[in-house]
DNA sequence: CGCAGGTATCTCGACATCAAGATATCTCGC
DNA sequence: GCGAGATATCTTGATGTCGAGATACCTGCG
């Protein structure tokens, strides 16, 4: 079956003969697959009345095991954005109720972001959901290709999460 | 070599062993890889003085061979935005002098958009130096695992890029 | 002890994007 | 040809993000 991509290497070998433009083959894929996760995702997400970027601190929350609290510090790097965007998810969320501001009791200048026991429930529900939209998207691959893949695409983000940058 | 996705389905196996979370091992992969890329892709630019943004519209554009013109409708199915966005960005785009609007001759509610001599220049500059960047990313892959690896993903895009929507 | 520099979080202004709707034009059955 | 619906593009308003700077607090050297 062809692709996008198949499309776009095979208009730059005829504009730009003189070119390899094998890594697009890869990459190009990977870049355009993402975008379409991005609105897949979304639309799961809608199911259970949550934002993208709701379910990503909500999840960060989650996975920190009980008592489901990180300070915004480290959301911000689980979450790759930027300090002022996470101040501002986080007064959205608080507003919600899915989570609560606490003061960190060891640094004055500190504050600790602690998941509700709504906003847990509601993490829970849409990873369920995530995760059964994405076995189905998945399932055009046998459990093998998806266990190759994964490790394909481990090699390539190895490098960027293990040096610091 | 492990990555941020391994301790993330650790964090979930430890939190949720009811849930199956091994497509997280796929799609997280491909969309955290998908982030970093975009990172890389905006220095890589950068050094061209083009915004990723920018380069995908003029690619677009150059890739569709002399006369380098395409309609705004066929530029967003190519670049996966919104019809406002791509108002903007050719706005933008004519203000710096890479690209200029024609009317259509054959459709007076069209319009083409056409590269100029410089918009052509600054995008086979800047497609020589991604692919350049690319190349080393991919590196860490043999020549099949390359080949591979775009196999499998275009087994996953193919849905989306064949199925309108 | 006091101060310089580092750290944690928040504030604010600029900007790109999206979604929905407006406008103008085309197409096709009748 | 006429009109209903489709199509192409642009406009508008709301929103989320970034980046730089502000504020408060901590740490450790001298």
């Amino acid at each position: 079956m062809e692709d996008e991509v198949d499309r776009l290497v095979a208009a730059w070998r005829r504009e730009r003969p003189d070119l390899d433009v094998e890594p697009l083959e890869v990459l190009s894929r990977v870049s355009r697959l993402a975008r379409h996760l991005d609105r897949a995702r979304r639309t799961a997400f809608a199911e259970h009345g949550l934002e993208p970027w709701e379910f990503d601190v909500l999840t960060a929350l989650r996975r920190a095991g009980s008592p489901y609290q990180l300070s915004p510090g480290q959301l911000l790097t689980q979450t790759l954005v930027t300090s002022g965007t996470m101040t501002n998810r986080i007064d959205r969320l608080t507003g919600k109720g899915l989570v609560k501001r606490l003061p960190d009791p060891d640094d004055r200048r500190g504050v600790l972001v602690r998941l509700t026991d709504d906003g847990r429930d509601r993490a829970d529900q849409a990873l369920a959901g995530l995760l059964a939209h994405e076995r189905e998207l998945l399932a055009q691959l046998t459990s093998g290709q998806q266990t190759e893949l994964a490790a394909l695409l481990r090699v390539l983000v190895a490098p960027f999460d293990n040096i610091p940058g």
